[in-house]
DNA sequence: TATGGACCCTCCAGTAAATGGAGAGTCAAG
DNA sequence: CTTGACTCTCCATTTACTGGAGGGTCCATA
């Protein structure tokens, strides 16, 4: 029989954790002393806190450590309880790799351009939602705006059944500075019908490469630039096309260099 | 300006972590209101939530990106920052990736044997001790009860200056049944001295491969198989004599079967 | 027998980054 | 005015411990 110091230094197992491992009924001392609370342990206990031990540094949590020792699963339980490790594990070393890629890919980026990159790119999904939408193919982009007159109408109308900010979306594969095919859209609850040219459509949930432009639109393409680049580097490709919404514009603030812009391109991991 | 919501929205971050956001003073609305308590965000924000983000993706912590995003740093400063973010994740990816061939390893012994391994063997860092030792070449094994008799007198006469269990220690670097070059050995504080041809000596500290072992003394080879086969298919190499410790015995039960020792194999990863 | 120091006890707080829920107040459309 | 959606604060929970306060126990020595 040892006290808890004793048996502490023979499994190296802090007396905190032996204590903690008591308390959520991990292991469980031979004996306590009534009257004192002193804890006992016997050399016996070393097997299955060794046993303990290995399972934690397989990865496996406390929890399933108490459910693995306490019921004595069969062999193809435990087999199974390790199976479901392994995929855990590989996912995760998957992930800090994905992770490790990137913070190699902006460390040389800041080494090249002597500074941190000025747009932040995430990954995110886009739940699927109703638009209604106008589209066109307009010989300039600021032809764009007679869109947007056709659209008023619902914009005025039917303000209360508008669910988010304003977009474009860009039909075009490639960049094109004339004749570009735009759909102008304002995201909606299903119910409304609306007269022509308008369309009610749905817009699929897309996995996007966003980013968020501050400045002009004219300052743009930059920003289009550094969203490429990054795809690029980071293993994704283009996968659609490319949704630009309105989130700060001359209807909110004066100066252009107020605006507020965000560019959503899908994207597909390769 | 946009409600929490609109705003959780618009950067598909969730109320709650917003909430939280703001109450660690990462990212605080530009308004509360003073009578309804209602935070108000505006689009202007977006960008650094964004940032908040992409940092948060590539595996900072949200004090690493108050520190950054406050402080604004120096780009030499947030390349630091990120060559030790960059030797976290390796460091870390490495350990994953050693767990995760130790749970193929197992799940591989298993299928091979049908079961669990009725070892568990555990990787421990032993700290330098000074132990009262005598060693000598015995012609067969149990002739090292001699040598215990020997050390008989230092765990009576000094009881109470022994810090640890009672231990052998092979020196041979390969096994063999005869001519056994063992020490017996029992840990004690440096202090005292003793007659000849006890020694007081210093056992380094050691990166050792340990398992419990429970059962007379026969039945150890088993252990000591496993033990070896465990070093090899997960990249340890021998380094230096085994240990065997005796944390129950003949002294403490009858059975031989609830005899308890452990071996302490050092090890040097590959 | 007294005492000092090492050891042990319980209870509480804190960690990181949220998540979940209760109970109450607010907003906006119809 | 009602109703339902939204928001607020405050509290608890998660993991696997760690640190500390305040107080009791053990035991070898003086």
């Amino acid at each position: 029989m040892f006290k808890i110091g004793d048996f502490s230094k023979l499994s190296l197992v802090t007396v905190k954790t032996l204590r903690y491992y008591d308390e959520i009924g991990l292991l469980r001392p031979i004996k306590i002393d009534r009257f004192t609370g002193y804890r006992y342990y016997s050399a016996g206990q070393l097997p299955r806190l060794q046993y303990i031990i290995a399972l934690k540094n397989l990865g496996l949590s406390l929890d399933e450590i108490s459910a693995m020792t306490k019921n004595s699963l069969s062999s193809s339980q435990m087999r199974d309880v390790f199976i479901k490790k392994k995929v855990e594990l590989q996912q995760r070393i998957g992930e800090e790799q994905k992770r490790l890629m990137q913070v190699e890919k902006l460390l040389e980026r800041i080494k090249m351009e002597g500074k941190m990159p000025d747009y932040q790119i995430v990954i995110k999904n886009i739940e699927p939602m109703n638009i209604a939408s106008v589209r066109d193919t307009v010989p300039e982009i600021q032809d764009m705006d007679g869109l947007w007159e056709t659209l008023k109408a619902v914009r005025t109308y039917h303000a209360s059944s508008i669910t988010g900010p304003i977009m474009a979306i860009y039909h075009d594969m490639e960049y094109r500075e004339k004749n570009v095919d735009v759909e102008v859209a304002v995201p909606i609850h299903e119910e409304i019908t609306l007269p022509d040219p308008i369309k009610v459509r749905n817009l699929p949930g897309e996995t996007v490469a966003s980013l968020i432009h501050k400045g002009p639109y004219e300052t743009m393409d930059a920003a289009y630039q550094a969203l490429m680049t990054w795809c690029e580097s980071n293993g994704y490709e283009l996968a659609g096309p490319d949704r630009h919404l309105f989130l700060r514009t001359h209807k909110d603030v004066g100066n252009p260099e107020e605006y507020i812009s965000e560019m959503q391109q899908p994207v597909r991991k390769i």
